[in-house]
DNA sequence: CTGTTAGCGCATTCAA
DNA sequence: TTGAATGCGCTAACAG
């Protein structure tokens, strides 16, 4: 592999002009511009980053870490986050925790190992030493779609409360009393936000407040259909049901189904937050909150940049819409 | 930040013992040992990953470029291969080629740039100037998923022909002959191996020869869709539909409910490359091939570190299961 | 087993 | 505008 010595022996120039060159940073001839600039393409040059990064002491890489990347609204909140990252001259190192604190810790040692920029992240529940050691250092971050007590920087999410509300009208438009609600581990802010927002609102929008009707998953399809299960299992039959996520939802879907049979399940309206391209061809057809992930990752990187710079950066939070398929 | 001269003077030993106990390669005295990781942990120490990329000439990380991280094949694929690496010690540095060509060939720069280990690819269509100079300059690679002309490199893929065979006997058994088949772009391996074992299938299996009942898409809801709809615009209606990847049958669907209506849509039954897992909600449920992303993506892995060691690597076919909802 | 030292490839400072 | 020299933090070679 070449290095910026052989470009510059080809070219008969120093290192220092080369470099200059490559770079764009100071002025250089126009001569040797060209010169160098044949020079590289003729050899199939391309730096070294590591050893770029070690002289800089930056490396135009931020660390993106995800909660599940299986998750859609992860995947597309990812995608954003990177078109836009590149748009401003940076890589995204995107690391998936798969809902486990123990693989987060993990990532964020990587990521601090490879001296990346800046952190987007989504917090799986407590905050680990590491990650507080690495918040009070003053590292660049910014939360995705989580927060987590006691951790005071900026966040990017889902506007959870204006969502819940959505759905608790159309829940009363529809003359649902018995619901199903099926909520996240109390440990993550969304979980609990929402749960917060739907128990606030449900004796207002005429729901029974009987809490057979209520248990909490894990985020994920099997977590959802096991408490689906569970809250059949207390005899109650609910005439709508509404799931905290889109796995969860799918997982719940799954427990009527096995529970009730298709026929019974079919008659159960389902309303989810995060909406999931099938669930138009559920029968029936789910109504769901759609979140803009894109928005959220475009704005995280945004505010994550100016921080890097310098600049302050503020919190947002996105609005939901109602997809209404009932 | 603290060095590891820092950690060294705070142990007081030497920057070498230092690092020998740190990196844990030769040996070093318990004594020495215990007061350097002692030191190391006192100050937070994380070692400075681009400095030691510089020095050693690896950095440990594997880059990993699929077509569309919103396509869960890939997410399943990426989060098994990023499972593996890390397993073996690896890092999985991951871009998203969202199927372009452009994009792609932007990201072998950044690989190239960041001096990863080795490649994970999955290309886009034709073989672009810039991955045909990485291949012929010996780096190490390999193909996931779907391969291109001339590229002479590992490949680990779903066993097409022997998928389309397991669409095709059950077809049969059912006795469809009208069957709306749509492809992907001839360029991608995957499309091309598929469609050419269902065209030659057609006939031993009892379904109609009528190119009307064919066209392509482009591995996405909305190619799907077009496609279907002038399949329909043709004047035919299938009994059955076959649709090469998850997206592109997903669009499809899209396409007969628009174009005949949720009743008539009902009556045709789908079959699918690509188990999405919504399909035993859809109406009727869609029978689908499953394959398995995850053995795809550590076989992947695999192969690549035994080309980085020097061993040698042998592509692999992995086989796919029908799961039938009939 | 340990200390000293060279050098990985690059950007940048200082003189010229 | 340019060349020479320095050092980023680390590992490995060498000598002890």
């Amino acid at each position: 592999m070449p290095t910026i010595k052989d470009v510059a022996d080809r070219a008969g120039v120093s290192v220092g002009t080369a470099s200059r060159v490559l770079s764009g940073s100071s002025s250089t001839s126009p001569d040797s511009r060209e010169r160098v600039t044949a020079a590289a393409a003729e050899l199939n040059y391309v730096a070294n980053g590591p050893a770029r990064s070690l002289r800089r002491a930056r490396t135009d890489v931020l660390g993106l870490l995800v909660s599940d990347i299986r998750n859609p609204f992860f995947a597309e909140l990812a995608h954003a986050a990177e078109r836009e990252a590149m748009r401003r001259g940076y890589t995204i190192l995107l690391a998936n925790a798969n809902e486990d604190e123990h693989q987060a810790d993990e990532y964020l040692s990587i990521f601090a190992a490879q001296r990346v920029d800046g952190l987007l992240f989504s917090p799986q529940g407590p905050v680990s030493p590491k990650l507080a050691s690495l918040v009070s250092s003053g590292f660049p971050m910014v939360l995705l779609n989580r927060t987590a007590p006691g951790l005071d920087i900026p966040l990017y999410a889902t506007d959870n409360a204006q969502g819940v509300r959505l759905v608790l009208d159309w829940l009363r438009d529809r003359g649902h009393r018995d619901v199903a609600f099926v909520g996240g581990p109390a440990a993550m802010s969304t979980g609990a936000e929402r749960q917060a927002a739907y128990l606030a609102g449900r004796a207002d929008h005429g729901i029974t407040e009987n809490d057979a009707f209520l248990d909490v998953g894990n985020f994920l399809a099997d977590g959802g259909e096991a408490a689906m299960i569970r809250i059949l299992d207390r005899g109650v039959i609910p005439t709508a049901v509404f799931g905290v996520n889109g796995p969860t939802t799918m997982g719940m879907v799954r427990g009527l189904h096995h529970r009730l049979g298709s026929a019974a399940a079919a008659k159960i309206a389902v309303v989810s937050f995060d909406d999931l391209d099938w669930f138009e061809f559920a029968t029936p057809p789910i109504t769901a909150l759609r979140h803009d992930a894109a928005s959220i990752g475009r704005l995280g990187v945004q505010g994550l940049l100016n921080l890097i710079e310098g600049l302050p950066a503020t919190s947002a939070r996105v609005p939901l819409t109602l997809v209404d398929r009932s």
